[in-house]
DNA sequence: ATCTATTGATAAGT
DNA sequence: TACTTATCAATAGAT
């Protein structure tokens, strides 16, 4: 890019590092919601910075924060539900395997090592723990009760929405 | 941009969308991996086209297909995990107001008129149909038989995958 | 945050 | 479908 062009790999100045993250997730963002106007696509974008903010960009219709519009059709609708069907398949199927993952590593290390320790700090040993599902709807309420930082949605001008995690 | 800059507005010429759609989607991803290497970021894109091909992209260590890899730590695993919590969370959320926009259209329009009949031909009616939970575990596998393509995998050497659902 | 020199992305054409 | 290239857009580094 500018002014030379850049290394791909983690840049480990912290403040250069943050200043890049600012300015390419805007440039992300933006250039999702142009993709997704000119080719009526469905997108949908999750950044977690390493100090856990969520960025997040839903289109056609639904922008988080602001909720799916009325303007959208049954049929708008429809497809947006089957997407996110298709999507919470993929989510489920990487729950999965991260909660394979740490059975491993915990196995390797031994069932009264350090590793199920560090597991139990965090709360989690379910692969699938922080959905309950009540009267046939689910219910993530609980689950946020194990988040310890307040789930405050600032909603910019720029339709998306950052969740602020401390 | 180039040879003239672009109107930000569907594109109604279809070989002109379908052009532009793939030429945006690698250039979209590219980008999300560059943020991803560049700032240590978690990044999850979805992008599902109109004619309903799903393009994913799952940044730090997961990568769909590929699977999450063995040489994550704990506490990346643990990060990922988080992440893909609050994201679930959201999903939720947006499966709710999709339901709850369904019934809006639906009392609308009389309970025994046209729309119905639409939401029943495309056989879902709860706001979160295609996930049951089994013994402790979520089994997606009932929701896809209510999906009509197939499901196959296609992997190529971007780390990306493509959901060719015809 | 704002400014530009540069690199990067891409619309149209082939 | 893939390649070319004239332009437009994004952004690294400096302020």
């Amino acid at each position: 890019m500018a002014r030379g062009k850049v290394q791909m790999r983690r840049i480990e100045n912290p403040v250069h590092r943050q200043v890049t993250f600012c300015k390419r997730r805007a440039g992300l963002l933006k250039k999702a919601k142009e993709l997704s106007v000119l080719t009526d696509a469905d997108i949908g974008i999750m950044i977690f910075s390493t100090h856990g903010k969520l960025y997040e960009l839903a289109t056609k219709g639904y922008m988080s924060g602001d909720g799916a519009s009325e303007n959208m059709t049954l049929e708008e609708l429809h497809a947006l539900e089957r997407h996110l069907e298709i999507w919470t398949y993929h989510t489920q199927v990487m729950f999965q395997e991260i909660q394979s993952l740490k059975n491993k590593i915990v196995e390797q290390n031994g069932q009264f090592d350090v590793a199920p320790m560090m597991v139990q700090q965090h709360g989690h040993f379910d692969a699938s723990p922080m959905i309950v599902q009540q009267n046939g709807h689910f219910n993530v309420a609980p689950a946020m009760e194990d988040i310890p930082y307040p789930l405050t949605i600032q909603n910019d001008h720029s339709g998306f929405t950052s969740l602020d995690m401390g």
